[in-house]
RNA sequence: GGCGGUAUCGUCUAGGGGACUAGGACACGGCCCUCUCAAGGCUGGAACACGGGUUCGAAUCCCGUUACCGCUACCA
């Protein structure tokens, strides 16, 4: 396509935490650069210094470098480029495509409430625009505060989109905007304008929420006299209820997923999925790699999508099951560490009976918190019951505990600690007293591991080991000989 | 209100005039597997917003209507 290496950004706002709709703007812009072998910029625009913290900056690279979205260049912060913002300002202003207002944001706003009474829309009538040379001078040499405002030229402003084809604005709807406040800082159209230019940005890739801003910004370039970009612009993210996404819908800030024990990966598969497809039949979990070599601007969609939840749960299982076993462990041992199970120089010391568990447990589990639970009863020494798997399994105690005393019996014969001959022979103890598999192994899995569910039986006791294994089935006995004795 | 954008199962999407009795995925139901729970396999219900055109033929092209979303600041 384009001879020279695309130049994308992405411009956040530090004004909050990373938001999942801006992770997949960020997420688009990088995937295409690194496509495309162009470059992926960052630039914070904290120039509403009112809303912008140091904190929500430090979430965003966070939230970023979490994603795996990494940036080239030193990162622009925009507030840094103030001067080159008023110099702009100034050229336009001495090449008269600007204009200073002296109207206050008072007047303006009583003009604005009686415009909108009367029904119609405000438009700025450019009655400073029509002031004398002199009165302007006079103004100014007398400390008028005033504002810069563009002139918008009489016409047309369209351009060739990414995502929609051509799109048009009539230049007479468009308002005379400001440009520069009274106290000389920028406004947001053209602050970004400016920057974009001193980035040798080539491709502006953003929410189609500003997609009213592009007739502005473009008329700016042209004033300026720089090259145009071009404009690609996404769709937005829904929740469920199809309203933009907000607090109200729950988890919207990408560290929140982060928390909830979702994987970068699975967040970036599903986010991909929002608003682009590589088209016809494709796998959809896919990973980073297959994201960039399959990722074009010809499948970005033009419809506004909705944050299913469950569809992103969904994905995180798939990438937990596919995991390296050791990413997973390197995932879940803080986890269980700072839950209080152990330490990580134990799962260190016997780390491959730690895999082990994790395989059993992750392909029972859909976010990776959700192991920890899972895990804790392999930690302890002993059992704790879930009182609804014992009233479930354990209804008749006087039956079942000569049952488990056989059981135990038969494993402790066993010559060896391993499944297949466990299964044969409790398949065969099951046989002998005539009760059916089922009547035997769930009510022993309460006594392994006094839950009602859990992995494979076998697994289980192998992951146990054959002492503690025993030990658990006698505990359970002795439990129920005191149900039996209570009654 | 004005301007702009969008419109395929509940959701994410495939589809770019005949291959569509509209395909896949999530979710939901059923079945299989099975020591439970998952995972996996099979399977069921479920959509082209509406109305006009264009055409031999429209989910696909055009127009209108409706709905939804965005913008409409000396916010970004």
């Amino acid at each position: 396509m384009s001879a020279s290496p695309l130049r994308l950004r992405f411009a956040p706002s530090p004004t909050g935490y990373l938001h999942v709709g801006g992770a997949r703007t960020a997420l688009f812009n990088w995937l295409l650069a690194r496509k495309t072998g162009g470059k992926f910029l960052l630039r914070i625009e904290d120039t509403d210094k009112a809303r912008s913290t140091d904190e929500s900056t430090r979430a965003i690279f966070e939230g970023l470098t979490w994603l795996g979205l990494d940036w080239d260049e030193e990162v622009v912060f925009q507030g840094a480029n103030l001067d080159r913002h008023r110099a702009d300002a100034e050229r336009l202003l001495a090449t008269g495509k600007a204009y200073r207002c002296f109207c206050t944001a008072e007047e303006l706003q009583t003009r604005r409430a009686a415009a909108e009474a009367a029904g119609g829309a405000f438009v700025y009538d450019r009655r400073c625009d029509a002031l004398p040379k002199d009165e302007i001078a006079r103004r100014v040499e007398a400390g008028h505060a005033f504002v810069v405002r563009f002139r918008v030229p009489a016409g047309d402003t369209s351009w060739d989109d990414l995502v929609h084809e051509r799109i048009t604005f009539p230049n007479k709807d468009i308002d005379d905007f400001v440009i520069l406040r009274s106290d000389g800082t920028p406004i947001y159209n053209h602050a970004v304008v400016s920057d974009d230019i001193a980035m040798g940005i080539t491709l502006v890739m953003r929410g189609d929420d500003h997609i009213s801003n592009t007739p502005k910004q473009i008329l700016l370039y042209e004033a300026l006299g720089a090259a145009l970009p071009r404009f690609g612009h996404l769709p937005m993210i829904h929740g469920t209820d199809g309203k933009k996404l907000s607090k109200r819908h729950g988890a919207t800030a990408v560290g929140d997923y982060q928390h909830l024990g979702i994987l970068p990966q699975a967040m970036v598969n599903f986010l991909a999925l929002l608003g682009w497809s590589p088209g016809g039949e494709f796998e959809e979990v896919m990973t980073m790699e297959r994201l960039v070599a399959a990722f074009s601007t010809d499948g970005l969609l033009r419809k506004a999508s909705v944050f299913d939840p469950k569809k992103l749960e969904w994905m995180n299982g798939q990438h937990l099951a596919r995991l390296p076993i050791a990413e997973v462990a390197a995932r879940v041992t803080p986890l269980v560490v700072a839950a209080g199970y152990t330490t990580e120089a134990d799962l260190e010391a016997r780390r491959e009976w730690w895999h082990t568990l994790l395989e059993l447990l992750r392909v029972r589990v859909r976010l990776l918190d959700e192991i920890v639970p899972m895990a804790e009863t392999y930690f302890r020494e002993a059992v704790t019951y879930d009182p609804d798997a014992v009233a479930k399994q354990w209804k008749d105690p006087a039956a079942l505990g000569p049952l488990l005393a056989a059981t135990r019996e038969t494993l402790a014969a066993l010559p060896t600690w391993e499944a297949a001959p466990m299964e044969a022979q409790l398949r065969a103890l099951a046989e002998q007293k005539g009760v059916g598999t089922g009547k035997l192994f769930q009510p022993l899995r309460v006594a392994l591991t006094g839950q009602a569910t859990s992995p494979g039986l076998f697994d289980v006791m192998l992951v146990l080991g054959r002492e503690r294994s025993l030990a658990r089935v006698r505990a359970a006995e002795q439990v129920l000989a005191g149900m039996v004795a209570a009654g």
